[in-house]
DNA sequence: AATAATAAACCGTCTGGTTGGTACAGTAAA
DNA sequence: TTTACTGTACCAACCAGACGGTTTATTATT
């Protein structure tokens, strides 16, 4: 049923995750996927004709997800700068540390599976200028929230949590005072 | 000898740089680094002992090449930001693209191996704290130039050549001004 | 409603290839 | 003679993917 493989497939992409958080990017087979997600590895390969295409998957919902979440702050009325830290601050809390590092890692062996963040990206940052009147301290902010991102992501931020806290907390200030 | 080997072991390591910036981060294996560096894989394994220490020497061989040059730019006069700025925009022109994407790609299946970066990130902090007496405005400046890198790394850079390189400027103009 | 037919979802094993690492005998240089 | 390698042969573990078979759900037929 469609219905029921799509749920599988959830599953298995979050056993796919959880694996990589758990265990470093480099240990994502499909054999440990199939052992975590309850699911042999004949199912998995039912639903992702190959491991490739797993890791496509899981590089999707996580653009998904992020954009779902800063949409919705969109829609409660903040600008596109705020809305961005806030999602960014709460997918950094989400799973506590490397679900994405993993993801990346995992993407860097087959380049091109990052596209979908890129485009993400483009997004963003189109937003950021359309609302902003192309002001570069808008972008150097979104920056500077992606440069945070990336340090949780690959656990080399030389920020303790307070300082990040303190951080995140100016950004936002400045957010407002940028956006009209 | 000590000169030969350290040599040798400088060949080695470049020359997984260059299987790593060519093939990909899940390309790096002994076997394909030694065909690319003319050694054996027994000599390899002389000098290092496990894959892992390969890795290793990669990641710090990045991270001391980029201090040095920022060290370079220090002594020449530029303030810490200024000479962060222009040390990371040299980096990223200087292989171009993905050779840093695979060292941190490579390293992220040992987390850990990532210290030595984290190490210089602090530094870094520190660096720019002291000079700008702790203005966050600073830090921001940092981290968006940390987000460039990151972009460029893993090949999702959102901005063409042009307008990273007006944004550079702009951060180097911005850079002058909050460092008294 | 019972049954048969069909397709979707899933299982578990097997295979061919790769990988990191070892062992070791031998060679060349310093 | 020690250091720096070469070269080969080898191993155990691992891994992606193929494959044939089995169960579960849906549809068609009677």
């Amino acid at each position: 049923m469609n219905k029921r493989a799509k749920v599988t497939k959830a599953q298995i992409i979050e056993a796919a995750l959880n694996v990589a958080a758990e265990k470093g990017a480099g240990k994502v087979t499909l054999d440990e996927v199939a052992k975590v997600s309850g699911f042999s590895k004949g199912g998995l390969l039912y639903h992702f004709p190959s491991k490739e295409a797993l890791i496509s998957a899981m590089v999707q919902q996580l653009v998904d997800d992020t954009e779902a979440g800063r949409q919705q702050l969109l829609a409660q009325g903040d600008n596109a700068l705020t809305a961005m830290i806030k999602a960014h601050a709460r997918l950094s809390e989400q799973v506590q540390g490397n679900t994405a590092m993993a993801i990346l890692a995992a993407a860097a062996e087959q380049p091109g599976l990052l596209s979908p963040v890129q485009q993400a990206c483009q997004v963003l940052v189109q937003d950021i200028n359309a609302e902003s009147g192309d002001n570069p301290e808008a972008v150097l902010l979104m920056l500077a929230c992606d440069a945070l991102w990336f340090q949780d992501m690959l656990s080399i931020s030389p920020f303790t949590a307070q300082q990040k806290e303190q951080l995140l907390q100016y950004m936002q200030r400045r957010a407002k005072e940028l956006m009209p």
